[in-house]
RNA sequence: GCGGGUGUAGCUCAAUGGUAGAGCGCUAGCCUUCCAAGCUAGUUACGUGAGUUCGAUUCUCAUCACCCGCUCCA
């Protein structure tokens, strides 16, 4: 099968997983509204990353910061200076540049391009005569800034409004809230903090789908430790992260790690997950060791003071982090593509099957009556097991049609009330992937289903 | 933002200067005791605006939206 994005695009069209956002309006580029089965499998997703890092996790502790924050945030994270690209198109070929890459790449890194005004560079691309690295003309636009981050304003009189930003990214709730967790936790370095939140991003260019996004969650945790032992930290992240994803479905041969060769400027070790996508091989993680940059930044910035006091050896000192980070909506994406599959049927046409981990799965059982007459029993069924997980009903056409339908959205089990069912109390469990039937008492179904869904 | 492409039922596609059809899907009914049955009925569309024209879904222009490149990295 040749997996490709559209095939997933129009699955999730049409069965209820994503849409396109504001479709009535003719849609919104690169914003996605998660349907009922989405939002099912999305919920899922945080909920077993939060599970094996939070609640398993004796020294990893929950937020949930403010998306508005501190305009001075975004000063100390460096956000408001950098994270602004000054563009440049080439008229000629129409392709687009960033100023200050052409102009290290000219001077093979000799000249800091980050100090630079824009009338700076745009000076120095001039009298270097640096052309077009795609079509080798010299025929630039004016520099351009492209704010990556959104602005909106805090006050309601025109005119005297403040800029705020929506966050672009979530780490820095856990950087401000250091001491209060550590505090009230009674926490012991090291340990960390962890949060599943939205950012927001002004790219330029978004796209593919749920890959790229300019409003998309993130599942991180930032972990304060000491120097001596980050390294080990940051590979133990990195072992933790993979062994996750392989736990919900990712096969080993479609993920590998990529080792960052150029690091931003407060990074120590950076290493990404990559996920064989249909469009190729694209980060779906990221493991970063920031050193003390970022709480460096903040007692900066604040004035507060960010040390910790070690209790065992009474010594002050910033910690070190650790982040480990994971979009939410491009891991869902990436168990999509991985759970579908096409079957090949007998008259040359094909059907979808998705094989998702039972415990992503947005419906794990399926309630269907053998015949419409059953209708009542099997709601008595449904109301049972619907107090424990995510069911859906479906008594409209054949039995078989309602084991695809249910295929089709990764349904592990379905439940088919019968006849007998009536006298004995029993019906029959069919699974998804190996298609086995079994019967089984009402009454143990709950356990049932509980063990085989657990993450 | 720039260049190219696209726009007809929920989906996949047709046809047409005289306002549109199919398959799949979906809904209801009949039938049916475990993997796409059958029969009957029903369901829904020309992105928006202007121009040309007696008349535009079709031609022209504009606009909007989306897709693909130019970017970046959760």
């Amino acid at each position: 099968m040749n997996l490709t994005m559209d095939k997933i695009v129009n699955l999730c069209k049409t069965r209820g997983f994503v849409f396109p956002g504001s479709d009535i309006y003719g849609g919104f580029a690169n914003t996605w509204d998660f349907g009922p089965i989405g939002v099912e499998l999305k919920n899922n997703i945080k909920r077993a990353w939060w599970k094996r890092f939070v609640q398993e996790s004796d020294n990893t502790y929950g937020v949930d910061s403010a998306i508005l924050m501190n305009p001075k945030v975004w000063e100390a994270s460096g956000h408001v200076a950098s994270f602004s690209d000054p563009k440049m198109d080439c008229k000629n070929c129409k392709t687009r540049h960033r100023a200050d890459n052409l102009i290290e790449a000219y001077s093979k890194g000799k000249v800091n391009a980050e100090a630079m005004t824009n009338e700076g560079m745009e000076q120095y691309i001039a009298d270097n005569d640096i052309k077009c690295p795609n079509c080798g003309k010299r025929d630039w636009t004016p520099i351009r800034q492209f704010k990556l981050m959104f602005e909106t304003s805090r006050g309601t009189i025109d005119g005297e409004k403040d800029v705020i930003y929506l966050r672009p990214e979530t780490c820095q709730g856990e950087y401000v809230n250091f001491l209060n967790v550590q505090r009230t936790a009674r926490a012991k370095i090291p340990f960390a903090i962890a949060q599943i939140g939205k950012s927001f991003r002004n790219e330029i260019t978004p796209g593919n789908f749920l890959f790229r996004t300019v409003e998309f969650e993130q599942m991180e945790l930032q972990m304060f430790c000491k120097e001596d032992s980050s390294m080990d930290i940051y590979n133990s992240y990195k072992e933790q992260a993979l062994k996750f994803v392989q736990d919900l479905g990712l096969s080993q041969d479609h993920l590998r790690f990529h080792d960052h060769d150029k690091l931003a400027h407060y990074a120590k070790a950076a290493c990404d997950i990559q996920y064989l996508f249909p469009i190729g091989w694209q980060e779906l993680n990221g493991i970063h060791h920031r050193g003390t940059w970022d709480l460096s930044r903040h007692e900066q910035f604040s004035g507060k003071s960010l040390q910790y006091l070690d209790p065992f050896t009474n010594e002050r000192y910033i910690p070190n982090i650790i982040e480990y980070s994971i979009g939410a909506d491009r891991l869902a994406l990436a168990l999509l593509c991985e759970a579908y599959d096409e079957e090949l049927l007998e008259q040359g046409d094909t059907r979808v099957v998705m094989h998702f981990h039972p415990a992503i799965a947005p419906y794990k059982v399926a309630v269907l009556p053998l015949q419409k007459n059953l209708a009542d029993k099997a709601q008595e069924v449904l109301n049972k097991l619907n107090k424990y997980f995510m069911c859906t009903y479906d008594e409209a056409g054949s039995i078989g049609k309602r084991y695809r339908r249910q295929d089709e959205i990764g349904t592990p089990y379905c439940v088919t009330i019968d006849f007998d069912t009536l006298e004995d109390n029993t019906v029959t469990i069919r699974e998804r992937d190996s298609m086995k039937q079994i019967r089984l008492d009402i009454d143990k179904l709950v356990q049932y289903v509980s063990e085989k869904i657990m993450f």
